[in-house]
DNA sequence: CTCGACAAAATTGTCAACAAAAACGGAGCC
DNA sequence: GGCTCCGTTTTTGTTGACAATTTTGTCGAG
């Protein structure tokens, strides 16, 4: 077992951005058990600390607390993975669209830019490389919508579905049919037509939801 | 100063209901602080536990914490509840059309019933009676959706915004207008018309939006 | 051999006390 | 008179220990 993570800065807030980290990079598989007393040990910090920081990963979804049972990794299924798709394409249409009607001069050159790396990573076969602009394209919409509230779900939502997502993202041929679902998204919002980057938000994440149920499919072939 | 609340049952759990009921019921006004050892005295729990609950409050979006520097409640600007409506306007279209699709003949029989409570309430004047029957419907369409995601980020929203809503419900003549809305809801839903029943939650939450706004004109005429 | 009761271990929930940081107040200085 | 500096007070952050609960392991009876 590496030891590396016993580091400085016990802090208050690190040890949240820590386990939250060793999460999502899946260091901490789904159902492990999150035992206070060996966090504490882990990192630096004492068991109160890691406990308000289980208190605070729970209300992010991360992680699921029982009374006098402990804490745990918690384990997104497919139904919830589709579940947390459906809200991301509402909320996220509803962000495209805001985009659309907010974007300045300077934000257009961005996404621009965005969108023609992401078809160089495609082109080159970087798949790493694609989901990580992936990831910086929704982020900027996001930011560049303005709608605080929207962005914020998004981002927990984010992290719920972040194992799915990365096996999506692995799955041979996904980027070719994402990549034009993503200029789509940018061409509208460029072009300041809200309703048409709504729509192109939907159909992207329309596909998600096919290619998730399609994934798992694969998986399990035919019911256990 | 009311000391109702030093009850029984210190609890762990029952600390953050104590809370949450403060803030949303009124006790606790906005951007009231929210002193540690204080609210370990007026509920019989001890410091570390109400530290717990108010973790747990912040990441519910009802109350605010910055570093070394205490809690407080939350104040929601008219921009914000905007923005909650939105989120909310989107996330209920979904829930209303789930709903369409799933629900069932008892489902049907109860939706129905709690639409003609609600003609009563507004015929006899009953303002609060709608009130609560306004909130009791919503909660039951998300429950007939089974889209346990969006019901639970509903949920939270809703504490949030709750004061606003409030106010709304006061306003002279709104009953009037939201009435019909609902009802046009439970219609569709009822009908198992998804299309429809998400057209008409966007039209109610849209009417939401544009009421919230007015009153706002309304308390500060013109921009201070 | 299986099942249930009982004890032991592990783990969480709670508490009181200590240390650190920030807000407060007054005295001194320009 | 206003400003800064410094000590006091309040409030939060952290630690360790104790109590309560759950889980595990063992032993005996059927």
């Amino acid at each position: 077992m590496t030891e590396s993570a016993a580091d400085r800065q016990p802090g208050e807030r690190s040890v949240v951005a820590a386990v939250r980290d060793a999460i999502v990079r899946g260091e901490f598989v789904p159902n492990q058990r999150l035992v206070e007393a060996d966090l504490s040990a882990q990192f630096g910090a004492s068991r109160a600390t890691v406990r308000a920081a289980l208190i605070e990963l729970t209300n992010e979804g991360l992680v699921e607390r029982v009374q006098n049972r402990g804490a745990r990794v918690r384990a997104v299924s497919l139904e919830e993975a589709v579940e947390i798709s459906e809200v991301r394409m509402m909320l996220e249409s509803l962000c495209a669209a805001k985009a659309a009607e907010r974007i300045s001069d300077a934000e257009v050159g961005e996404l621009r830019e965005l969108g023609e790396r992401m078809q160089m990573a495609v082109a080159g076969g970087d798949v790493v490389g694609y989901s990580g602009l992936n990831q910086r394209l929704h982020r900027r919409i996001r930011e560049i919508s303005a709608q605080h509230t929207a962005a914020q779900v998004l981002e927990r939502l984010r992290g719920q579905s972040v194992r799915h997502q990365f096996r999506l993202a692995m799955r041979p041929g996904r980027p070719q049919v994402s990549l034009p679902e993503h200029l789509a998204i940018i061409d509208a919002i460029c072009a300041n037509r809200p309703e048409e980057a709504a729509e192109a938000a939907r159909i992207h994440l329309a596909s998600v939801i096919e290619a998730l149920k399609a994934a798992d499919a694969e998986v399990s072939p035919l019911h256990p």
